[in-house]
DNA sequence: CATGAATGAGGGTTCATTCAT
DNA sequence: TATGAATGAACCCTCATTCAT
């Protein structure tokens, strides 16, 4: 998906993505090692495989290289939530799987998630924004998929917190990582999460049993 | 609170304790501004009034300064905390109120907090580690809090993962502020996330309503 | 004219007169707005309506670009003072219109004079050479056409320097337009400017009024 | 003369001079040989003895050294001017002598005077008024001397034409150097020239053959 | 103890030029 | 002939840190 926020001297759009692609890949690589001010856009290049030069001919500022890491870790996790929350119907069961999948992602994205909470004040304001509205869409998509459960026994707002909550503890098991993969397992994390989650929606409990029993059968 | 990890080439441990309070406050009061990258020590010399000579004979590295505010920063929230932790009887009721009162410690926090959660990567590791215990302390609190009203309806690793939810609901209130902020009052976000962590703790919610009449009397 | 001291690939050579016409008038338009070093090769390409490549098949530095735009505006000048000169007979009249003609011409061309004072020093010293030829060319045109009336009355090098200084007052009126355009018209300048030159010629100023008159009739 | 229209984070204003005047120094020997544009900043600092960290904690930018040059070759310039000028009686006499000095000091100056035609484009709006009306200044000096002996002859129009003139004429000397001081000497030309203005100024040439006279006694 | 001038490695970015297609 | 993607040397400028006074 290329962005359109971000100006290239190069006409060929299909290169266009396909370097972009280079540049957000070796970008991510080295700001999970360093983080973004530590990198430099020639160890970008060079982590790419092509020169400094050529790096400008797709991007016309570091902040861009920023920008388009943003939205393409949005984006992937994006596309995920939204796969498995609009292919499933509102059910205990599915809002559980849910929140499953959801975790497993953020498991996955830990070193990802810790770039877009650190970085984003280097994002210029225009940029920032963007990557905002990104993140406020990703939580809509929880708000979908809970809101035909919970609409009768909670207000919109305690909705809002609550989904909100889900979003960032699925956040903050990387991001505090060094105190939570201490002391928990993901699968004891992802489980005692759920617990609190179904807690916090006024829902039994007794369905995530449900759902393990049938994933033993 | 002196910090014994930062070495100074100044004797005097008064004036020590004096520049460097100085010198977090300005660092602190700049960082919020512009970020610790975007900061000169030069920068921070000035707005605490000495020149960069005198900063570099308080100090060792930029990084130093950096450590300086965070140990600032987690001591202060440590010792809000504790005070109003230590000084209660396990309750209901006040834990409802200790929660009111982190929650507005985390709001008159907020541009500190997110400090905090930026910059940490910046620590060389040996300090992030001392940081990052520092912050496992403020949870214990909470633990120690709430331990005795669920501890016989609770496993450990259940009240330790809503221990930490609750402390990261707060600081939540002000890095998500782009969005909570515009969708909820400080009240009503400490409304609805009490109930919310009543919710997850299992306990009557009546308890809410109970203290705002108190509170009326 | 084509210049046989830049070197092209390209063999068919009215492509090569058509294609460096473009160029000219490119890197003209762009000199004149942001000077030799602030335009790029690129940007110069791109004003003429094709590719960078392609602009490097018709020559083969920056410099040379420069070089063609000095030889096409002295090509312009030379050409429109030798229409004015060759077809006239020596005579005051015919002196006064030549310098009425040409400080119109250095009225139209302030900005391409400009740019020929500015950049000398950006082309290679052969190119350079070959550009003050030009310009001495120039001035003997105005040589031949002022000797033959003040042949008894001054020594040669008396006449080199008053037609050099003829030669520098035209070009001065665009070089120095921030203080004289500021004190006079186009129109005052050359009457001014003509009478100074006749002193200088020790020629009677009455001529200027009889040309008046003459067009009046 | 410190210049305030440039900053410098350098507090004690006698170093300030100091620097200044060597930055000065290596920047006119550099651009000289080479252009503004072909010299870089690094260059300068290590002409004028020091690192390019220095360097900039007397200057904010490269386009500062260009206008610390202006301001100091124009100063240079005017200072001589005015104490050639404002010393001396208006009389036929002491305009040649005038005239002497002035052509012998551009001669001295010439190559700093090509830089000053070369290389005004390359300052900002703000700092090329500045320095347009030093020029300004400069041409005024001269009008100031010869005003007084001709002021019933010519109109102050005339009089304003024919002191740029002069003015032009003596920095034309190094500007036009390649065929200039090919045909003649400095002396044959300060002569031929000093014979046109006195034409310019419908004055008697004999006291060219005075002054002569009275040096050789 | 305090100062602030000096340092220079290093960073982001540009752009003339080349060459495979 | 024409194209335009790729190159990388080079440039301007910053800023953490030092050290002589």
């Amino acid at each position: 998906m290329r962005s359109t926020f971000v100006q290239s001297s190069i006409k060929d759009t299909t290169l266009v993505a396909k370097r972009r692609a280079q540049i957000i890949q070796s970008a991510i690589y080295l700001f999970k090692q360093k983080g973004f001010h530590r990198t430099t856009t020639r160890e970008i290049a060079e982590q790419a495989g092509f020169s400094i030069g050529t790096l400008y001919e797709y991007v016309r500022t570091k902040e861009d290289v920023l920008f388009l890491v943003y939205e393409a870790i949005n984006d992937y996790v994006y596309e995920h939530l939204q796969a498995i929350i609009e292919k499933s119907e509102p059910s205990v069961t599915n809002i559980i799987a849910m929140i499953d999948h959801y975790f497993r992602l953020m498991d996955e994205m830990q070193e990802e998630v810790l770039i877009l909470y650190q970085e984003i004040k280097s994002l210029p304001t225009e940029k920032r924004d963007i990557v905002l509205q990104q993140e406020r869409d990703m939580v809509q998509l929880f708000k979908q998929a809970i809101m035909p459960l919970v609409a009768h026994t909670f207000t919109e707002k305690e909705i809002e917190v609550i989904v909100n909550n889900i979003f960032v503890q699925g956040q903050m098991w990387g991001f505090r990582r060094w105190l939570l993969q201490r002391t928990f397992t993901l699968d004891e994390y992802i489980q005692l999460q759920t617990k609190t989650i179904l807690n916090m929606l006024h829902i039994d409990e007794s369905h995530i049993a449900h759902r393990k029993n049938e994933e033993q059968l």
